[in-house]
DNA sequence: CGTAGATCCTGTTAGC
DNA sequence: TGCTAACAGGATCTAC
């Protein structure tokens, strides 16, 4: 699932094939992946055309292509890829792949992109910057790890504040950004916290340990997911071999874990799964 | 406002 | 072999 180290391979992508081309053309087929863009698909497609691609950048699991007009006016076409969102760069004469919801043409004679998403928990919308350049819709979204601006302090102290489990806390992108269910548990994992301790009650130290943790092991990801990337094809699977080698908790239920050897367990938890070790991750006692 | 749970969706896989 | 049910989960909406 696209995380922040694939979407970053997929932003890398995009920078390498879409950055600096203009858009010719835009046909949106899918009525669901502009559902974010509340004046509709065509409405999209015609706002498209003629736009500049000047920049790929992205804050946690959101993408944007930064556009310009011919007035050189700022706009951004924001990309989320959901759950199983793909960008594709490929010739136009290709046949179009299943479930593929929007294709961007070029006035070059350079290749289509192409958003494919089966499940369509993603989207595009176009939408205003502000003075940043941060589209509107991106606004409210917290700093990743990554980003310059990332204070680690504020968010250890906006924890601090949270009545609701570790796990959930480190899932809310308006706090920290990028970090979903396999990064989390892999996160926690590595701190020994089990994802249901409240984030109030752990101490300052544990929390800048376990957001450490999701860093390191979102960087992790993106160098192995960065290597495997294809030149012509910005798949979110580009960091698929991450998941089969490196993985300590997420899918690794009944497997020893890699401190302790006791069988990893899986539970439900917020409608998800999650992945922990019970002799190195102890369930908090019923406090909550 | 903070918190928690339901919901959207379809390809893949496990199990009978 | 063929079918059904479970499973995957990011973001958003609603209810309390």
């Amino acid at each position: 699932m696209p995380e922040l180290p694939e979407v970053e391979v997929v932003r890398r992508g995009l920078q390498a094939h879409v950055v600096g081309r203009r858009i010719d053309s835009a046909i949106i087929t899918g009525p669901r992946a502009a559902r974010r863009h509340l004046a509709g698909a065509a409405d999209l497609a015609d706002r498209l055309a003629g736009k500049d691609v000047t920049a790929a950048r992205r804050r946690g699991k959101y993408l944007w292509l930064a556009l310009a007009d011919r007035e050189g006016r700022a706009q951004a076409l924001v990309l989320h890829l959901g759950m199983s969102g793909q960008l594709l760069v490929s010739d136009a004469g290709t046949t179009t792949p299943r479930h593929c919801h929007a294709v961007l043409r070029f006035g070059d004679d350079g290749p289509d992109l192409r958003f494919v998403d089966p499940r369509t928990f993603g989207g595009l919308a176009l939408a205003e910057v502000d003075a940043q350049g941060i589209p509107a819709p991106v606004a409210q979204i917290a700093a990743d790890p990554f980003d310059p601006a990332f204070d680690q302090e504020s968010v250890v102290r906006r924890l601090k504040a949270r009545q609701t489990a570790i796990k959930r806390a480190l899932l809310d992108q308006r706090l920290v950004s990028g970090i979903g269910n396999i990064y989390a548990d892999e996160a926690l994992w590595r701190a020994a916290l089990h994802g249901e301790r409240r984030a109030s009650a752990l101490t300052r130290p544990v929390l800048r340990r376990v957001l450490d943790h999701a860093s390191d092991v979102m960087g992790e990801a993106l160098e192995q997911g960065g290597t495997s990337f294809d030149a012509m094809y910005v798949n979110v699977n580009g960091a698929s071999g991450y998941f089969d080698r490196s993985l300590n908790a997420y899918g690794q239920q009944g497997r020893p874990c890699a401190r302790c050897r006791t069988p990893i367990r899986r539970e439900e938890f917020m409608n998800r799964s999650s992945h922990y070790c019970p002799r190195c991750q102890p369930r908090p006692r019923a406090t909550r």
